[in-house]
DNA sequence: TGCCAATGTTAACACTGTTAACTTGGAGCA
DNA sequence: TGCTCCAAGTTAACAGTGTTAACATTGGCA
């Protein structure tokens, strides 16, 4: 169907690109359907032809978001362990520092609740899965401890989420502003917290 | 001024008290200032003698919020260090677990733009420097490695605050299904995640 | 060529936050 | 005691939202 003065024929990707432009600019909760649907020149309803309701828009722009994400992920040089774990982490949070708003509705959680959207929920696996491949190969490789995977995942997860987090949201300096932070960080939790001259002492409790 | 059928007397605790209700049952955006002032028999406009915005009513609900995580914090025994250390970041995983819609409200950042409500960026300092202290008594203990206190008071942070996002939001199992998980994850930022063999050959990078 | 399903339209409903203009009535002062 | 003032309520209204129902257009296919 071609695009003609009634039938649209663009309006699925324009909406998607007009919603994208908002949330970049104020966030999710600037977008409105009916401010959208009257900047790329159609009414309202139309675009309920296109999104079950508001949220599943929203949930599409996660999606592509998690996809960009996985590409970023994907794209670090995994050759040595080391370079790749910090590697795997600077790409993480700098992906976030770059687009924070959409970094933000992807891991809102109020706005798109989980389980509500499979295709969401699956393409969140994707890129996590990046970083889980990432951890096991180091494992592989002897250079991390061989603790149970799914608690390393979590781990670098955790930091590297919440880092990414509080940096956009201005409680934490960001890249600009203290670009050694994360890779710091990341160090941190691979070296260990504990002052070398307690390591013997404490082992006790985590290496049976 | 005492109350009466016209006036209140009271209306300021009680929009306090309903909105966190909802808050905690329906999260953030369910919170509508007309139903609120349906609820506790009052006209809507009435409640703009005591908020300046829906906005103010949101951000002393998170400030409120702040006061409870610090309080619940500053009741972790502080005796030994490690202990401590691992207290505070289970005491805080619990916070954001047992309350979790208001968790994401006080973090939310795209419903509360730091900067904007000056006694919530002090409530969260409030809050934080339980953190900090405990971290800097760990280095002076001698527990801790004596790396720059920013720089491991952020990862401490972030990984508390990345874990407790994930698994209030589903992404990862929360303390019901997974006990040890914080514990575990709290544990790995402690004594690394490199493996020993490789200790002594990766130090240049970060034990100049 | 004619029909039909996809894709638009307008009108309307039930909400929302917020402001303006008006009213009430308790507290403090002459 | 009576009067005035002001904090704290009221109703009416504006501009906006997501969403649905009912109707209109039109390109592609039998």
């Amino acid at each position: 169907m071609a695009r003609t003065a009634y039938h649209h024929g663009d309006l699925h990707q324009q909406a998607h690109d007009q919603a994208l432009a908002v949330l970049r600019l104020e966030g999710d909760g600037a977008i409105s359907l009916r401010a959208i649907a009257k900047q790329i020149g159609v009414s309202a309803p139309a675009l309920y032809r296109h999104y079950a309701d508001r949220e599943s828009l929203l949930a599409e722009l996660a999606i592509s978001g998690f996809a960009a994400l996985r590409q970023q992920l994907l794209s670090v040089d995994q050759h040595a362990p080391r370079a790749a774990l910090i590697g795997i982490g600077l790409a993480y949070v700098a992906f976030a520092q770059s687009e924070p708003n959409l970094y933000r509705l992807m891991f809102g959680g109020r706005v798109l609740p989980k389980g509500a959207h499979p295709r969401l929920d699956q393409a969140g696996l994707g890129a996590f899965n990046v970083l889980q491949d990432t951890i096991a190969q180091g494992q592989r490789a002897g250079y991390l401890k061989p603790a149970p995977l799914a608690l390393m995942t979590a781990t670098a997860w955790s930091l590297v989420h919440g880092l990414s987090q509080l940096t956009i949201d201005g409680h934490l300096p960001n890249a600009d502003a203290e670009p050694q932070l994360a890779e710091g960080i990341t160090s941190l939790l691979l070296e260990g917290a504990i002052a070398p001259t307690h390591k013997h002492i404490d082992n006790n409790e985590d290496t049976p």
